[in-house]
DNA sequence: CTTGAGTCTGTACCTAAGTACAGGGTATAA
DNA sequence: TTATACCCTGTACTTAGGTACAGACTCAAG
């Protein structure tokens, strides 16, 4: 069977990596539900650590934390089901864009590397401006 | 022969698509440098534009003004040239590793969206903690 | 030559996502 | 039983990246 709400705020941060003040500031936020608390202390479950988790995982690919609340706050409730889908897709293809920009930017950065760290040729055919534009030739979305 | 310096600040903001305020704020921050004056007004290059796009673009994929500063300050000095590619061989590698966690966010919501867009099965194995702890399995980097 | 749109400097304000006390209560190990 | 390492609530502060006035000046069209 397994044991539930063994973790204080304290290690419960730990197992997470963020510091206590964060736990708490996400309760506030209603990004963690309330946990049962003995003697004012409170303890949290094996979810809240993955929940944690989780919501670290989706702040360092650019999710803020009321997408990311949006996301967790679906449970079961087949009202918002249909909502919490539609924005799934929608991040999907937001991600997919994002992959693309990511993978464009490195080519211009790469290039910038070779252009500039040649150290023979002193700064000629190494300009950051021009290795972006080259870039942006094949790239929509600016300019709009 | 171009004709340099054409734009005032305003018709610089609408050429990047930012506000007025957005580029004296850049000014402050010396992102971009103090532009020639006539009678008190300030007069924008060409150039100018595509370092105020620039900064846009690397902003979008998560570059901080701080580290766009030190790739724009990069100006032939030979003693900088050296850090700066540093800095880009290191970006290279950041960027790279985004991309790999993107694309593993993508997997997730994609199952996730799978997995909850079937609407005759009832939440049952739609979990949006499930999809991601799928994902994680060949990832290192949590747990650390 | 007036009028309205654009610009100037300077300061103040805003949101997101924390981070840091202060002043107190609790748990556990020596 | 006392020390010390946690925990509690509440409030205030911080940083990044803008955004919004106020009060005055300038430029271009009619």
């Amino acid at each position: 069977m397994k044991q539930t709400n063994t973790f204080t705020i304290g290690s419960l941060a730990k197992s997470a990596n963020v510091g206590v003040q964060t736990i708490r500031f996400y309760q506030r936020k209603a990004i963690l539900r309330q946990p049962p608390k003995r003697n004012g202390f409170r303890y949290y479950s094996d979810e809240d650590v993955r929940i944690v988790r989780l919501v670290k995982k989706l702040q360092g690919v650019g999710f803020s934390l009321d997408e990311i609340k949006e996301f967790l706050v679906f449970k079961t409730c087949s009202k918002s089901r249909l909502l919490v889908k539609q924005k799934t897709t929608d991040k999907v293809v937001e991600i997919k864009q994002k992959i693309i920009e990511l993978q464009s930017t490195l080519k211009a950065l790469e290039k910038f590397s070779r252009a500039c760290g040649s150290s023979s040729n002193n700064s000629i055919g190494c300009d950051l401006l021009d290795c972006f534009d080259n870039e942006w030739k094949c790239c929509k979305k600016l300019n709009p």
